[in-house]
DNA sequence: ATTGAAATTTTGTTGAG
DNA sequence: CTCAACAAAATTTCAAT
């Protein structure tokens, strides 16, 4: 297990709320040197703990107007194999994640698309072709919003 | 509608990988100056289309082995408003992200626990409890694929 | 082991042509 | 856009606790 003091917890809850702060100005807010405070932070992206850093993109502004969420249920379920359903999921451009999931779905997918016309075509000759692909479950997305988090 | 030519799509595609290369290094794998590549980068984020930079974080690393995807049904549909039920979700530690949808369910939520015991608290206690929460399903998360999406 | 001060290197930022 | 200059941040070195 990895030591998260008090400090590592404040960066990165800080760093949480925007990632493109210097370590001299969180170390300044903290109390710390901007040397103590970066190797801190690299120690943190060292172990793990910070996997990297993401851009945000507005899909809006790009075009994409439509975000939906899938939920797919497989069938034929032992005949095709998981990896054969990830490799041709992962290969459709307009899909954004794939979550693995346990529960009522097998898999969860985030898609984007230009409008809803688009969202009709991405779904019947990308998504309903899929190898397994069974049940297919769709939720719209209105609003988002991202929070902290625990820590 | 804002302008993204060729290069700003391949910044934005290269970006989308690791968020914290230099303008200076990606200026030269697209034939470009830094202080260019500075520019169209700073431009694209005053325009809106990078919304910021999020850390990535590793969940386990963290003592957070859990995380569970929740589709939320709203029971009492008009006796109790939306906003109160954001509210109230948006102040569970535990609940990273808020989906508005439009289908099946009227919320998505993206759920972290330490275990599953302690997701069993955090369910009982704060989601079932939430005013106006009707259905409730679950779908516990085993891996995630992050795609680089169209454009 | 982790820190802070100073030195060095790299990157971000602005202005001129 | 490039080029040249400058400001700020990252990264290394090193002495001290």
């Amino acid at each position: 297990m990895i030591e998260i003091d008090g400090i590592d917890a404040k960066l990165l809850r800080a760093l949480a709320r925007d990632a493109n702060q210097s370590a001299g100005a969180l170390g300044r807010r903290l109390g710390l040197s901007q040397p103590a405070t970066w190797r801190r932070i690299r120690r943190l992206e060292e172990t793990g703990v910070i996997r990297g850093r993401q851009l945000r993109l507005d899909a809006e502004k790009l075009g994409f107007g439509v975000t939906v969420f899938l939920g797919v249920k497989l069938a034929l379920r032992g005949r095709v194999s998981l990896e054969d359903f990830e490799r041709a999921v992962s290969a459709i451009p307009e899909v954004q994640t794939v979550e693995h999931v346990l529960g009522l779905y097998d898999y969860r997918l985030r898609v984007v698309a230009r409008d809803l016309a688009d969202f009709e075509r991405v779904l019947r000759r990308r998504i309903m072709t899929l190898p397994g692909a069974g049940d297919v479950e769709a939720n719209v997305l209105l609003s988002e919003e991202r929070l902290p988090g625990p820590l």
